[in-house]
DNA sequence: GTTTCAGTCATACGTTCGTTTGATTCAAAC
DNA sequence: GTTTGAATCAAACGAACGTATGACTGAAAC
């Protein structure tokens, strides 16, 4: 087979140094030391250090939403009124099994993840297309019908809190397991683990105000 | 009022620096330039610039830990089985209720909880200190007992799942709105949610193997 | 054969970083 | 009055950073 051109094997590391050490603790020497490209690559196929991250988010974010959009798609098909439990399935579902090869149980695409939502500068947070955009307005909406009586804000906590319980997770599945901690297991039991803890709490009656 | 010394002008600075830019997002001179102080005052009080982390890290979470146990010791102290809705309320709570004074809805210091998550260097994951342990311990056991049935695996995960849905709301309460996103409500809206939706998650039974 | 141009390369620029050093200050101890 | 030691200070260190530059390469276009 013949090898990946520049571009690639620079997004393939980069992508892996961005999350194992942030964006601010790569740098672009090690991305393309690794990628076994020139310093110059960068600047020459992406413009900047900031538009690299921009890229190789996208290209990790992209299979996951197309396969969240695909998902409720093939439940509305089916019926007009899914549960709680189906749209958390078709939602947080693909945010497991979209995960790119290689990437351990998908903590490492996770953790870029974190490490975006953790960081506060402004470039890190405008990556979010259209595309995404769209296929959470659809969620939110199917919520919403599943879920009559609940508040727009509070339907929006509880998205955020899915995203949250999902990434944080495999954050830690990632990580060397703290002394003491029950060493957490990859793969389909998170996966399952993660669907319950996320249909109970998507279920829950509206706080009374 | 006698003003701080230049040991505490820099541990505040540090903590809204820290939170607001990240750790390798803020530089010693960024410190001790809002704090008022010498550059070479961080080197003195605190040795490094990671043990100034370690040193912020510590005063913050310091009296979460202490009110989440005291919490613990209050329910057990009227019975011997609590409720998990209790139970969540307990650990939960002081997640809102502890922050800083003048930390705008506990969202800076949840977002510095999330940099420390989210990056991967070493350094950045040995701030846990044996109070913190202790505490975890002791509602790991409570929890065990109030949901007989759920192996120590899931349980752990769930924990987790809760700090991960109380640290990353309130960075995104922090935040800028997203452009299309609800604006989220701060304050006690948010800490109702939390503890609705994270009861109801907690309480979910277990998952089928 | 010549031109063109995307791609790669070594090299350097200017900046900023964390840390260290040695002098200085100044109130308390003797 | 002298000594002591914690605290602060300006200044500098070497290292690493992101980015820009200009030359070189080789295959395709003409």
């Amino acid at each position: 087979m013949a090898p990946p051109d520049t571009r690639t094997q620079i997004l393939d590391a980069a992508e892996r140094l961005f999350a194992e050490r942030g964006f601010r603790g790569t740098s672009v020497r090690a991305i393309t030391g690794l990628a076994g490209a020139n310093l110059a690559a960068v600047g020459y196929h992406f413009g900047s250090k900031a538009e690299l991250l921009a890229a190789v988010v996208r290209r990790v974010t992209e299979p996951i939403i197309a396969a969240q959009g695909a998902g409720l798609d093939r439940l509305l098909a089916r019926t007009p009124d899914p549960t709680v439990t189906e749209l958390v399935e078709a939602f947080a579902g693909p945010l497991f099994d979209e995960m790119p090869a290689g990437d351990e149980g998908g903590g490492r695409t996770s953790r870029l993840i974190v490490t975006i939502i953790g960081d506060p500068a402004e470039e890190m947070r405008s990556w979010t297309g259209p595309a995404e955009d769209t296929v959470r307005d659809r969620y939110l909406a199917a919520f919403g019908r599943a879920l009559p009586g609940l508040s727009p804000q509070e339907l929006w906590f509880r998205m955020r809190g899915m995203l949250a319980v999902v990434a944080v997770d495999r954050v830690e599945v990632y990580n060397q397991p703290t002394p003491g901690c029950v060493t957490p297991v990859a793969g389909e039991a998170a996966r399952r683990w993660a669907i319950t803890f996320l249909a109970a709490a998507m279920s829950a009656p509206p706080t009374r105000t």
